[in-house]
DNA sequence: CGGTCTGTTGAAATTGATCAATACCGGTGG
DNA sequence: CCACCGGTATTGATCAATTTCAACAGACCG
């Protein structure tokens, strides 16, 4: 059985938004990395100096606000980079795993000097960057400006997007490992209203969802309905 | 008259989030920069290789969809660095002038090469990148979880605090130099509702309006209303 | 096989959007 | 200086989207 590992899931995606090649990525081979296991919905510690790359399941960046209210920002998923480091003491925002999940811990500075060994490296990791930048405006874009029908779809699209990068997605079908109350917080809805949303999906014969997966029915009806930009289209690398 | 420059702004901004003294920051001097005016709501044309800082007036990241709808991302103010290089041929988001502004183009290598010799310098345009990512944070728990009174609230502490940071908030009063429209986009309201919103806030007391500018005339109150996190307590130099 | 967490459905309440009319404000030209 | 004009802000009435509350149904777990 082939084990597809993190470094893997690493290459193909920064392998699409920038020009890479595999020998240029082997000096990843050299990094220093210690593997960990982190528990469904707690608190990862920060780490001063510290990047991670998930390797197995996703995590979510989130705030709680005092009354209860939660916002979940992004969701990291398998081949994803994490800045450990703390913003400051009293942190706004944390991370943590949906369900279950394993980061990869490398030292910043090692990061980095392999970073400016490489100018293709480099790139592709400032690309990463680019990308993270992105995905943000795109949850702003959702939040801002979509109904929930178009959020709904346009996060799908997004997920399926991301996941098929670092070969997670079953054609047109992908997992969805957590609630909806996770997923309302990431849409800025409530927990009802994302399961009549869904449901509104489903008799238009759009989407199929069983068992914590969705089927994309449609994709094409999906993307016009929401504008959404494929990652490879606007931030790939330059012809 | 004592003129104020772009290079003041920046370092004012860069020594809240970083620990760099006015020797590290004389670097700066010696960058080549061109000075460029831009007329409002005209889309800033992409250039590669460049990163551009506000000199005067604001600037704001937007997109459009094809139907009209708009989303307003970000506001850049005075002392704010821009990366204009573009995303990618469709560029997914344009930034343009709010009225009027000057940006000084930086050519993106020579800024590079000073950060490289300026360890005091990179770090504290790393801590800028940090900083840009948690506005942008901001803006989602805005439009993600926060009611109308919330998010006016909140938006108006963090340009207050921003203004503040650069000089340009004369105490608790600060300019707002667009439009309730613009506003609207970038609260992800009807430009009617801001309108009621600000009149309710009015009425409760905490601000006041006059003419393009706010007063802020009760911060601890709506601080307590929003939660919102003071840019130096969240992203300031460690002690 | 019970218990708990998650999802679904209905009805009522709320928030904010839309539409439409009016007021205001800053400029411009006579 | 005044009258007018276009764009912007305000207000009221109505409408639509989403939330909340509450009850129930399913799924998963030991």
């Amino acid at each position: 059985m082939k084990v597809i590992g993190w470094r893997d899931r690493l290459f193909r995606k920064l392998s699409t938004i920038s020009p890479i090649t595999p020998e240029e990525f082997t000096d990843t081979e050299k990094l220093k990395h210690d593997r960990r296991r982190y528990e469904a919905d707690v608190a990862i510690e920060a780490a001063l100096g510290i990047v991670a790359v998930v390797a197995r399941g996703w995590c979510y960046r989130y705030r709680l606000l005092e009354d209860g209210r939660r916002t979940v920002f992004n969701f990291w998923l398998p081949g994803d980079l994490i800045n450990l480091t703390p913003m400051a003491p009293g942190l706004v925002s944390h991370t943590a795993a949906v369900r279950e999940a394993e980061l990869v811990h490398i030292v910043d500075a090692d990061f980095i000097a392999m970073c400016d060994a490489s100018p293709a490296l480099g790139a592709a990791f400032a690309a990463n960057e680019r990308l993270d930048n992105l995905l943000l405006a795109n949850q702003v874009l959702r939040l801002g400006r979509l109904s929930a029908m178009e959020r709904v779809a346009h996060l799908f699209l997004e997920l399926w997007d991301r996941l098929s990068l670092v070969g997670l997605a079953d054609g047109e079908q992908f997992p969805l490992p957590f609630t909806y109350g996770t997923l309302a917080d990431a849409l800025g809805l409530s927990n009802v209203h994302v399961s009549r949303t869904l449901g509104q999906l489903r008799d238009r014969g759009l989407i199929e969802t069983k068992r914590r997966t969705v089927l994309l029915k449609a994709p094409q009806q999906l993307a016009d309905l929401t504008e959404y930009d494929p990652i490879g289209t606007c931030i790939g690398p330059n012809d």
